[in-house]
DNA sequence: CGCCGTGACGTTACCGGGAACATAGCCTGC
DNA sequence: GCAGGCTATGTTCCCGGTAACGTCACGGCG
């Protein structure tokens, strides 16, 4: 907004002088420091405002030599859906040379916001920025975040601002239905996780997709949040048996969740209805009945979001985009259907 | 080793007198620069071995302008085990003002290899550590690697060398086997983890000490691996109806591969046998039989760790250690025993 | 034989903050 | 009326690296 001032990024001192201040009395403000005249204060603050200053990091621990930053080290994690990929990304980028510094949603809130996560990890100083499992909400506000930030992120669709790097949703999600539709079915539900994520759009396109290709009836998508939770809230709605026959699960949490619905509903899986799940958790093999569902190699996906990124950073960016085809892992909770 | 040699850190300078070269030189030697003596380069490794110098990250990203270290942005992480806690931790961190860099066991490797992550840590500056779900044999390593570094170990007893948060992993053993004797159990089994663990040792003890103190046989412990498949295959050793009626496995994972092999043999839970997990995992509660278990508030371990890392950094380290009580959660998986 | 290019370093000036010390105005007390 | 003590601020130097440029010896060449 402010007719084009600074070149670089500002420093101490740039405010100080545009304050009328020393640089000390900045680095006083900022730190709190007691004895700075309220209006020296406001003065200062209005132009650090102004400027939307951020301190530099680097240049703080070296002067304090205190980085502020905690080391943890995490023996066995669980392997599960982002995280794992997180976890790779962590391994890949230390392989390269490179420290991760990662912002996770909490169980608490309803997401990551996007905003605070972005300032957050630029004020602690990055050179590069990975998205992992995405809303379609969250990548628009990133696009004006991350001027000049190399960007990764996890998604199927190319885009003009950012890297790209994904499983192949909309494939996985027509391995799923060809297979229900191998065995028979003709009526496949499909419980999708919230549309705003776009892994939960792909999947549900690809179903939808599949299944119009087919010529098959279209029922509508229930629209579940990922959980376990709304999986079984899906699945207990039904007293009697379903209008369907199979039901195309967007995670396998969910898909648990309807196995769990079904057997308080007294409703038999495979026989009654067959489930499949997608993401082949390491625990979905022993659900019971075990669960089909469609493994994504998340391991895969982390290393080439790094090979991607450190490419970018590094070398004359190669390669954009790249998409890791999914497997259909066949158990016990599909069959063919009941009327057969 | 090395006689009372420095007294500070070594850099670059001190590097460079005692090889009697500039500091330049040192410089170019680690970055590679061409247009050095072989000589030379090796007289410089030579000190930099022996002084077992480290570049100072801090310095280096303010010279450069560039930090090495890669942003990422998970959305909607699986809240699972000792995942969960690093995201708490990573919270409360962040509110804290601290940023985190963490080292994970992948899926490949048989855990972290400590000497490792702490050389990684170290090399990107931290000021302070905190290790989760530790094993033994890591905890003595750590010992002589973190002189002078605050470190803190998600472990149940005190120790002199570290700070310490933990759950009470024993009161959650014993809250299970009491249980279980409430409903009418004597013969309990239990599958442990993999007793380099210290969780898996805690649980393990807890388990022993309550049956003994009970009186109660005390079968020798099945020792898993924590992963499903280790469960499973405890379970399907049994053709015939086990010789216990009630099992306490340490975690909700392997109790998952339990109830998977035992509907294999035809083993009923609970009416034949009755298990009780650990951890209770948001997914727990859809196993089938849905899964009585202890739960560990993971959330607020992480952030007990991090608020005793952070006062041992700022303030006069209050308290060096705290436990968190588990809290135990019936379900359907156990029942009184077949033979009442 | 003097010129110039190049290899192998050394010197100096930064990067962007903060600690320590200096300074200037003002109030207090004797 | 002035020493002494605050308060609010400025100066200087330093943190530990790296970039840019300077220096010096050596060797080929016209």
């Amino acid at each position: 907004m402010s007719a084009g001032s600074s070149e670089d990024k500002p420093n101490l001192r740039s405010i100080a002088s545009l304050a009328g201040v020393s640089h000390m009395t900045v680095s006083r403000v900022l730190n709190d420091h007691p004895n700075i005249r309220p209006e020296t204060r406001e003065k200062v603050l209005r132009v650090v405002e102004e400027l939307n200053y951020q301190r530099n990091s680097a240049a703080r621990a070296l002067a304090t030599r205190k980085s502020r930053r905690i080391g943890v080290i995490v023996d066995r994690p669980v392997e599960i859906g982002p995280d794992s990929t997180l976890r790779s990304v962590e391994h890949a980028a230390r392989e390269a040379g490179y420290s991760v510094s990662s912002v996770a949603a909490s169980p608490d809130d309803d997401g990551v916001r996007p905003r605070e996560a972005v300032a957050y990890l630029t004020a602690h100083g990055i050179d590069a920025l990975c998205v992992i499992a995405p809303r379609a909400s969250s990548v628009d506000v990133l696009r004006e975040l991350t001027e000049g930030l190399p960007t990764l992120i996890v998604k199927a669709d190319d885009d003009a601002n950012f890297l790209t790097a994904s499983v192949d949703q909309r494939l996985g999600a027509t391995l799923a239905v060809q297979h229900l539709m191998d065995l028979g079915h003709r009526e496949i539900a499909h419980v999708a996780g919230p549309l705003d994520w776009l892994d939960a759009r792909a999947r549900e396109r690809g179903w939808h997709a599949h299944l119009k290709k087919a010529g098959l009836h279209i029922p509508p998508a229930f629209v579940g949040d990922w959980s376990a939770d709304s999986g079984y809230e899906f699945a207990v709605a039904f007293d009697e048996l379903p209008p369907f026959t199979a039901i195309f699960a967007a995670n396998d949490q969910m898909a648990l969740g309807i196995l769990h619905g079904f057997r308080d509903r007294g409703i038999r899986v495979p026989e009654d209805v067959s489930v499949v799940g997608f993401d082949d958790l390491p625990v979905s093999r022993h659900f019971l009945p075990t669960l089909t569902t469609v493994r994504q190699d998340f391991h895969a996906l982390g290393a080439l979001a790094v090979e991607i990124l450190v490419a970018a950073l590094e070398g004359g960016s190669t390669e954009r985009r790249s998409r890791i085809a999914p497997e259909l892992i066949v158990r016990e909770s599909t069959a063919g259907p009941r009327s057969m």
